[in-house]
DNA sequence: ATACTTGCAAAAGATTTGCCGCATG
DNA sequence: CATGCGGCAAATCTTTTGCAAGTAT
């Protein structure tokens, strides 16, 4: 059992066929893809159609919105229109992509996660969310 | 003149009575409507019509692909759907947006810029662009 | 029975584009 | 004259929704 079923049983979202296929892609993703993987809806959909091809692409958004909505997945809205989704990390990090290839590096750095909330607490708010994304270009080592 | 006609002459792009209108919209923005405004297309499309009834969203949309592509003013895809557009600042800075009133306040903060180098170049990469957003909700001062 | 799910196709919302007349250098 | 620009409507792309049939509780 994959890892967002887990979780869909935590909160008591339930598990129909299709949303168990749609839960092991997304859990599938990291280990079959890499962690560069952030795959849109239709990259889900044709991995989900591999496995049952009668699963609808409208199934996959309502699927990916039920999950994001109780907390089991993360939506990201990067350059290129269409919205790349995640298993939520149990470590919250952060995504630099490389702007020539698409590919995506996640990091962590607890300075910058500390410096944000004493920027908002200094602006008065409490920081509820926050989003950090870098566009870099490969260095070239010699 | 507003500041964006003026780097339109600078950066070469032709000032078109439709353009010229669009540059001052988006002038104005911030001295007419605090410096939270950070309009979308329709609602500069509407402020613009009310300077001139004939010019069209597709215009609008044209333009400030236009003026983004030159570097003269910035598109942000904040949470919402619909993408919104600042005159390019003079200095840099990111966004904090309330998420109850939607308030967005601009900040700048040295330290977070230069760990964010300093991140990218960790992982091999030269920083060529970065999008921060802060989330918060008020606090209540008592 | 009752409430939730799904597939399909249609709808919706944001943005882009083809065409053609018009303006500008 | 030649190129670019703008208005309009149609097209496109992503995402959502109405409906009717199917499934689970």
């Amino acid at each position: 059992m994959s890892k967002i079923e887990d979780k869909c049983k935590e909160k008591g979202v339930r598990l129909t066929d299709q949303r168990k296929v749609i839960a092991r892609v997304m859990s599938d993703s990291k280990i079959k893809y890499g962690s560069k993987d952030h795959p849109d809806v239709d990259e889900l959909h044709k991995r989900v159609n591999s496995i049952d091809e009668k699963i609808s692409i409208a199934t996959v958004y309502r699927t990916v919105k039920l999950f994001e909505e109780a907390g089991i997945v993360e939506k990201h809205d990067f350059k290129g229109g269409k919205a790349r989704y995640e298993q939520s990390p149990d470590e919250h990090h952060d995504h630099l992509i490389d702007v020539n290839s698409g590919e995506i590096i996640e990091f962590v750095n607890e300075e910058i996660e500390e410096l944000q909330k004493k920027v908002a607490q200094k602006l008065g708010y409490k920081l509820v969310d926050h989003k950090l994304e870098l566009y870099g270009t490969k260095i070239k080592k010699n």
